[in-house]
DNA sequence: AGCAGCCCTTGATCTACCTCAATTCTGCTG
DNA sequence: CAGCAGAATTGAGGTAGATCAAGGGCTGCT
């Protein structure tokens, strides 16, 4: 008998679904394992969390107990400053991992915030460490993983630090791209899930500057943009733009 | 008999110094952990390596093998974009790590810097994995050394996104002092390491707006400038630059 | 279907910071 | 100690992006 079927019946999601079986294991913490570990990881991912549209997995200040694998859907995470200026740091999509700020205060620093109905495989933090002790191909997976982020903070350092707006909205459609292209979907077709104050908070830009970035870019015949439907014309372009080579 | 006083009698700095002994262990790897534990992270760490002012530590696409613990020193660290601009992603003072961007591709993905005659401790990553292996505490610590990094690059995030030149000025200064006040310095008066270039590449600004902006925190009555000597007359008032009171 | 609320676009104006340029200061080096 | 190169300051003018404002298009709800 199973308690969840009954009580959330047509919530497929809350069924615990094991790495071992997961498409994504590939682009996920998992990365690399072998069958043993793989089966062990399975033990101790928890059963699968719904996180619907506009709610949050965690936020500023919560304790810090899981880290969560997003398994469909797409969030955001953002601090904010005393004063009430946020600033978003990320946005995760499928295979990425959600809540590392938290393991160095045990509270969380961000919040993640889903930007449509998605699902996340929580990961005991505690008990990832225990496993991670005894497979060193784990421990090596989890401490790439966080240094990747460093290396994209990095990276976005550079971008609010040096780039104007076309650059920053060039570098950000191709990064969403890529991601978007390594899990299957198309390199060209894209429907953003984030309003333009959401990209704009992320590029440090206005939503007006935005706009009009992305008005410039359908004018120069680099983007076809409807809405949030967003179809790249001339990739070469916006490569060109990224490394100056466009100025 | 030890030979590296015969072939370098005067640099005392490359003398194997245990972190059991250390007085950076409060700030450093070691925090938190037993007497065990340290003897064994001892074992692990190299020789002092000296890195004089100007000469780097490590550059972009150099092969990772180990962090590195500043013993004594400063350094900055700096990624480059295809086109030549680059930016400064932080500066490390005793007691910090360098080196973590270079855990998830083997590779270092930024350089870095000394800006003083420096000392570091390398710390052979492998074999840290494996002593984190063993000792839970050691494996826990340095988790939150990752996790704090990238907590730090978010707030550095929100400082290039969304804050004004005389704000960021004020955060950096006021995060340098707090630094250097948990090293036992003065909370006041400071020395600073790096050109205005370098501030300004940092906090996304020019050097000219670096050095105008010092010289409005003067006239202001909030700092005494001599060039890179630092003298903070009104802290409060930086404070509340930040938080967005001064406004 | 019709309405409300959000999101997006576009225009006009403003301003914080950049750029270019000249001058001074500082710390090396021979 | 003089001379020099790098670092810092300061001024004048330009500009990318912010701000303010208005209008239009989706989307979801009753």
């Amino acid at each position: 008998m199973n308690n969840e079927s009954e009580t959330t019946p047509l919530r497929l999601g809350t069924f615990k679904v094991a790495c071992s079986n997961c498409n994504l294991r590939e682009l996920c913490l998992p990365v690399g394992l072998n069958h043993d570990n793989l089966e062990r990881l399975d033990t101790l991912v928890g059963v699968r969390r719904h996180v619907g549209r506009g709610e949050t997995l965690f936020r500023v200040g919560d304790g810090f107990e899981s880290l969560y694998a997003v398994r469909t859907g797409f969030f955001k995470t953002c601090v904010s400053s005393e004063d009430g200026r946020d600033q978003v740091t990320g946005f995760q999509m499928a295979g990425e991992l959600l809540g590392l700020d938290g393991i160095g205060t045990d509270f969380h620093t961000c919040d993640a915030v889903a930007l449509e109905d998605s699902q996340v495989c929580p990961i005991p933090f505690g008990e990832l460490e225990a496993l991670s002790r005894e497979f060193s191909e784990l421990q090596h997976q989890f401490h790439k993983i966080m240094s990747r982020e460093i290396v994209r903070d990095h990276g976005v350092m550079l971008l609010l630090g040096s780039m104007r707006a076309e650059e920053r909205l060039a570098a950000f459609l191709l990064n969403l791209t890529q991601r978007l292209q390594a899990r299957g979907f198309s390199a060209s077709a894209l429907v953003l899930r984030m309003t333009r104050e959401e990209i704009g908070s992320y590029l440090g830009l206005k939503l007006e500057t935005v706009s009009r970035t992305f008005s410039k870019f359908q004018d120069d015949g680099m983007l076809e943009v409807r809405q949030r439907q967003i179809q790249i014309v001339d990739q070469a372009k916006l490569v060109g733009l990224v490394n100056g080579t466009g100025c």
